[in-house]
RNA sequence: GCCGAUGUAGCUCAGACGGUAGAGCAGCUGAUUCGUAAUCAGCAGGUCAGCGGUUCGAUCCCGCUCAUCGGCUCCA
């Protein structure tokens, strides 16, 4: 006879439980009105159980609350199995497989003949409130893995069985959940019961391989969120809308920056002239700090011979993504990387210990074919150019380089104004090279981290196949992570191509490459930066910076000398000059979210100065010209 | 590459049981000369993604290709 317990609900409700056999996880919090931690006061069998050891059967249950990320993703989680049990209640036929909760909600994999659609998805959801409002207890039983083998069976559910059999040999036992009658295999926890559930939405239907291997047949995966409250999961569709508007490929065409053109190609992108002058900015920034750092800017072809790209091992790991071609019946690749050249730099004379460290930076273009379904904007394409760099240093010098680029990411992130965060990858299954050089790279990129008082979280091997790498991922104001900079320390390359200096002792020493980019791909991070800031960037990276806005025809005289006498004092200047109403013109310059407007009417024709708007609304008063060009540039300066 | 959806004017989108198409914004022209987020009027604008098939006739139905979107896998 199960002992049983009763359990006191978010809200004051009470339910029992029966100690052992079927236990509910608790989940407090869920009810609007609570906005403090909720202590649920429950114990069952006096054992205090780790949460995250979810087959444990004799669970119990810590206070959660769904503001809590653990309590949120259990709220989720049980969400997605509701949203199976109203799947298989709307549509015969269906297999579930797994439905975990993720980030910004949750999906749940089913196997279906016909195809979901968005009405299907509607469908669903009014099912999945049904079940909602029915407040069905999720219980949890524990059975031997006999059992559940043949209940799934019977029930036709393959995955579910694959994943039984799957359970390592010593796992003698499974637990199922059930909703009154609904049963589906699940370690939990979930809900006490499907009355919490109140705020969710599907949003979309996608393939997905099962288990995750392309190999596998795909499944059809239903995505959705879920919140502990209305109010939580508007203010998540609001971020969606918001993401929505601030997508790169929108603003890219209502700024007037780039272009993607199917007639020239996927992946290929168009600069037009004020995205291309944003990218010089970018660029020219990049030169001064590389040279500033003792960097020294190369520039190599855009191919060399295949041979090349056979000795440095690119031909065998890579060459599926690379563009080849023929000149004079020899073969040549196309590069897409640009270490090669910097190797045979490298190579072009005797090099001593004192010439080290040798810091080669390049802004090179390269050319990757990328599968046609990853191509995404401008953060993925085919052809692209990386603010690149090589640095060949003696194995004592590591330690010194990585800090130094450490500190230049940081640097850059400031300026550029991102938040980031730091990942180290260690060596991963097929890899190349010694243990010892792995161990001495891994030891010289973790230890540089530390030495500089860095965070960092580690990805067992997730490193490259020829060396361990740090990854800086930074965070846009929507808190997406985006990679960007990585160091890479590879012992391979300098072997392959026989690299050597003369050490202190006269004799032939090995020298150390890493490879590393700041901001990455330049593609790339001009699409972060133009989400980042939703297309008003800072006045320093500004294509145009100011506007100069006439009221009427006749001020179009000392318009054009204002605009003139700016250009000379470096200032990115247009001029608005048509037949239109003042209000018109601003807001055309508000919607292009150009940082300064000046307008120039009787006043300011009188005295000879401007009225400069901000975008932000604020006006300035009249100025004189060098005033303006003064205050222009103190922002320049500072990066504003 | 895989699953699914989509492709109509520069942009956002209508539309026709198969009889070669519309609206708003943008553009152009004219009127207007105006003070901080949209002045009025007129005009022009499309191989309905491309190729092939079915049909008297295809932008619409079918097939293929290309591209895009949402995911999956991939990103050494």
């Amino acid at each position: 006879m199960a002992e049983r317990i009763q359990i006191t609900l978010p809200g004051g409700k009470k339910a029992e439980h029966a100690v052992g056999a079927v236990v509910g996880d608790i989940l407090a919090g869920g009810d609007e009105k609570r906005k403090s931690r909720f202590t649920v006061a429950a114990k069952v069998n006096g054992v205090p159980v780790d949460l995250s050891h979810r087959l444990n059967a004799d669970a119990v249950v810590e206070p959660i609350d769904a503001e809590t990320p653990e309590g949120l993703s259990i709220l989720r989680h049980s969400m997605s199995h509701v949203m199976a049990q109203a799947v298989q209640d709307s549509f015969p036929g269906v297999q579930v497989s797994i439905g975990p909760s993720i980030e910004d909600g949750f999906y749940y994999d089913f196997e279906y003949a016909e195809t979901f659609t968005p009405q299907d998805l509607e469908k669903i959801e009014e099912r999945m409130r049904q079940i909602a409002a029915a407040d069905i207890p999720f219980e949890r039983r524990e059975v031997s893995r006999e059992e559940a083998l043949s209940l799934f069976q019977k029930k036709g559910e393959n995955y579910k069985v694959e994943l039984i059999n799957d359970l390592p040999s010593e796992v003698k036992a499974v637990s199922l959940y059930a909703e009154d009658g609904y049963v589906d295999l699940c370690r939990g926890p979930h809900i006490p019961s499907t009355g919490m559930i109140r705020a969710f939405k599907l949003l979309s239907v996608a393939g997905a391989y099962w288990r995750g291997d392309e190999r596998n047949k795909m499944l059809q995966r239903i995505y959705g969120t879920g919140f502990a409250t209305q109010e939580a999961l508007d203010e998540h569709l609001r971020i969606l809308e918001e993401a929505r508007k601030r997508d790169h490929r929108r603003l890219g065409r209502e700024l007037d920056l780039f272009q993607l053109n199917d007639e020239a190609g996927a992946g290929l992108v168009i600069w037009h002239p004020k995205g291309a002058l944003l990218r010089t900015i970018i660029e020219d920034w990049e030169r001064k700090e590389h040279l500033r750092r003792g960097y020294d800017i190369v520039i190599g072809p855009q191919i060399l011979k295949a041979d090349l790209w056979k000795r440095s091992g690119h031909f065998d790991h890579y060459r599926e993504n690379m563009y080849f071609t023929e000149v004079d019946e020899q073969p040549y690749g196309i590069k897409p990387m640009n270490c090669l050249s910097h190797m045979l730099i490298y190579k072009s004379k005797i090099r001593s210990y004192r010439d080290l460290p040798l810091r080669y930076f390049e802004l090179g273009t390269v050319h990757r074919h990328e599968k046609a379904g990853v191509l995404h904007g401008l953060m993925r394409v085919r052809q692209f150019t990386q603010d690149d760099a090589h640095i060949l240093c003696t194995p004592e010098q590591l330690n010194s380089e990585i800090r130094a680029i450490a500190d230049f990411v940081g640097y850059a992130m400031g300026i550029f104004g991102f938040e980031y965060e730091v990942e180290l990858s260690t060596r991963p299954e097929n890899s190349i090279g010694s243990d010892q050089d792995w161990e001495l790279a891994t030891r010289a990129l973790e230890g540089a981290l530390k030495d500089n008082r860095m965070t960092y979280e580690v990805n067992e091997g997730d490193g490259a196949f020829y060396g361990p790498k740090i990854d800086f991922k930074l965070k846009d104001a929507l808190k997406r992570k985006w990679q960007c900079a990585t160091i890479q320390c590879d012992f391979t390359l300098p072997e392959r191509f026989d690299l050597h200096y003369v050490g202190e002792d006269g004799e032939r020493h090995r020298p150390v490459m890493l490879h590393r980019v700041i901001l990455g791909a330049i593609e790339r991070f001009v699409g972060v930066l133009i989400e980042h800031y939703a297309g008003a960037f800072p006045l320093w990276l500004s294509p145009v910076q100011a506007v100069v806005v006439t009221v009427t025809d006749k001020h179009i005289p000392w318009g054009e000398e204002v605009r003139k006498l700016l250009l000379e004092g470096g200032i990115r200047v247009e001029g608005d000059f048509r037949n239109e109403k003042l209000g018109y013109k601003i807001r055309e310059a508000q919607v292009q979210k150009t940082p300064y407007m000046l307008v120039i009417g009787d006043r300011e024709a009188a005295s000879r100065q401007v009225s400069p708007r901000r975008r932000d609304g604020r006006n300035l008063g009249s100025i004189d010209i060098g005033s303006f060009i003064g205050l222009v540039r103190e922002q320049c300066e500072g990066f504003k």
